[in-house]
Parts: C-alpha cells; structure tokens; sequence
DNA sequence: ACCTGAACACCGTTCAAGT
DNA sequence: ACCTGAACACCGTTCAAGT
C-alpha cells in the first residue's frame, strides 16, 4: 500500500528532511561520494532518520537534482516571452549548460548514483521536460525546426553537456556543441 | 620512476592479467557492478595480484573497454573504401550504437567507475580518436561536412548513445539522435 | 509516530608470509 | 619476482531501544 505520497509528516519530521537535503546539496556539490553517512551527522540527525526519507543514494540524489533544475526549467517560459522561439531556445540550452557547469559535482553524483541507464531520463516527467516541450512546440510552429522532434530527442541530443570537464574552456565546447545541435533541429526545417 | 610500460613480465604474471581481463569482461558485461574480489576469485587469483595488475575499478573498466573498443574502431579505414564519405560516417556510427547497446552493461560500468567528467574522455587519443579523425577529415575535404569540427565535437555529439535503454527500441531513438547528429555536421556544409 | 546509534554485512585495499 | 589470502578500514543498511 505504501501510502501515496499523503500522510501530513510531523512537524519535526519536514524540518529533518529539509536540512537533509540542504546539507547533501552543498555537500554532493562538493564531491560527488560524500558518504551518507557524513551527510546524515552533518544534519544533525540519525542513520535511521536518513534511511527513513531516502531509502538510498539514489534517492536522494534525485530528489536533489530535481530541487535544483527547477529554477532552469522556469527560465523557459519568460524567454519564449522576449524572444524569437529559436533564439529562445538556443539562450535556454545556454543557461542549461551554464547551470550543468556550476553543479559539476551534482551531475557526477547523478551519473553515479543512477545506476542502470538514464540520469536524465530518471528525471521523468519533470519541470525540466516541460520546459523542453514548450520550447520545441513554439519552435515548430513557427516553422524554426523541423517537425516532430521530441523532448526525449532533445534530451539525447544534448547529453554531452554532461561529460564536460567544468574547469578550462567549457564555454567554447558547450557553446560549439549546441550550435550544432541546434542546426541538426533546424536542417530543411519546414520538410519531414 | 615507476617503469614506462616496458618490462617483459613473467609468463604466468602474464597468463594472470589476460584471465582477469578475461573474466572481467564476461562479468562487467553482465552487471556493472560485479565485487572486483568475485572477479578474482573467478579468474582463480588472489587479492593482492588483481591489485598488483589493476590498482582501482577505473584502472580495470577502462582497459577492458579499450580492448573491446578496438574493433568498432577498426571498421572506419574499411567503410570508407567502399562508400561515399558521408556514408561511411554514418554508417559507423550505426555500428557504435549496436556495440554500446550490446556492450551496454560494460557502458554502465564505465559511467560509474569514471568518477569525474568524461566517460569517453578517458579514453583518451585511442582507437577511437583515430578512427573519428580520419572519418571526420574524409568528409571534410569532400565538402560533405562543415569545417572544423573536431573529434572531440564529435564525441560530445553522439553522447547520448551512452544513455539509451538498451531494452525496448533503441533502435529507432538511436536512429534519430544520429540523424540529428550527421544533420547538424552537414549544415551549410561548405561555409564556416 | 518518529528518532537514535550501535551492530552487521559487504567491498576495496594492504601486507606479511610463502614459493 | 610474483603470488596468496587473512586482516583492516570504510560505507551502506538494519533494528532494538528510546522519547
């Protein structure tokens, strides 16, 4: 039955969640294996307790990472209001990459604790999708990509934001990288 | 001082490091994240002589994935005899995706055992450098693709690859995230 | 109802003793 | 020179006892 996601939580109970997740933001950013159980003593509070909100490491890392590529995702809208859907888009990626760069230590986390394949897709239906679908039905409708790319597609496409070193010239890689992708969704883009 | 590479190494120290690859492969393969102490056992050698070969999981993921890498890698000189630039482009990159997805539990165990950025990175100027550079430079002088792209672009391009589902269609997701790939590569292919 | 922290299981790594 | 395997350190997970 596992309850669906009700049940109130005593008040004490939120406040120990929320300093858990506080603490692993700061400290999965740090360094992508601090152990749980740092992250646990760091929170003040028990191994049990930990266990009792995140089952395990991956858990919480998702939890964490969804938290923060939130604040990506709600860029989206605003930018499809001042701009050009194209150039919307393309400013959006940049931001995307931008924020992948300062979490670096949260995206390894992510890549490791996800086990079996998908860090992105893990993410689900999420804010980040959302945006995503946004972005690209405004693009095709104003004839700027080709049809009948998907977010999925999208995601796939920009995968290789993640494997960038953070430290050098990130900017000129991500920044080359999704010009391209940008003219692979633009290609002949009224035709099938 | 630590010995370039050279340095004969006794017949069974030899046989040693070739089963531990050996079983390392088979057991990767199957579950990314086999003990490297069950795959000692298998490979019938103590602790201390898998250390002595492989010093961490890294050391070890990365050698067995160098080796299998090869032969995809070995398939560009041969496909760009018999086919137009583009074509044998690709058409490689068809074959990487059936060897990730074949090879996807090997893929799951580099993600998680390269612990800071770049999976392929690591894998430095390989094989599969090589054969990206040379497929990358036919097409360029044929004009079939913009100038200037690098193989690291390239690698960043077709990333996603690595974070397909290896179950249920990857086929058609691999297929378009590929076309989108080659598209991008193509765009206004003879100006800058 | 929720929390604590000692206890357990497991895996990576080292090292003294062998051949 | 190289090998073995017991021993150690560490981390994830559980659970009996508390409030």
């Amino acid at each position: 039955m596992q309850q669906g996601n009700e049940a109130p939580l005593r008040s004490d109970a939120q406040r120990n969640r929320e300093r858990i997740l506080e603490v692993a933001l700061t400290e999965l950013t740090r360094s992508a294996c601090t152990p749980l159980s740092a992250i646990a003593k760091k929170a003040g509070v028990g191994q049990g307790t930990f266990y009792r909100n995140f089952p395990n490491r991956e858990a919480l890392v998702l939890e964490v990472y969804r938290h923060e590529v939130q604040q990506v995702a709600d860029a989206a809208p605003q930018l499809l209001e001042t701009r050009a859907p194209d150039q919307a888009l393309r400013e959006w990626m940049d931001r995307l990459a931008q924020y992948a760069m300062a979490k670096a230590g949260l995206a390894d986390a992510m890549r490791q604790a996800t086990s079996a394949h998908g860090s992105l897709a893990k993410l689900g239906h999420g804010p980040v999708t959302s945006a995503v679908t946004l972005l690209l039905k405004a693009n095709e409708e104003a004839g700027t990509i080709r049809p009948g790319v998907t977010p999925d597609d999208f995601v796939l496409a920009i995968a290789g934001l993640w494997q960038i070193d953070p430290h050098g010239d990130w900017q000129a890689r991500a920044g080359r990288l999704l010009d391209l992708v940008m003219d692979g969704l633009r290609a002949g883009a009224p035709g099938a």
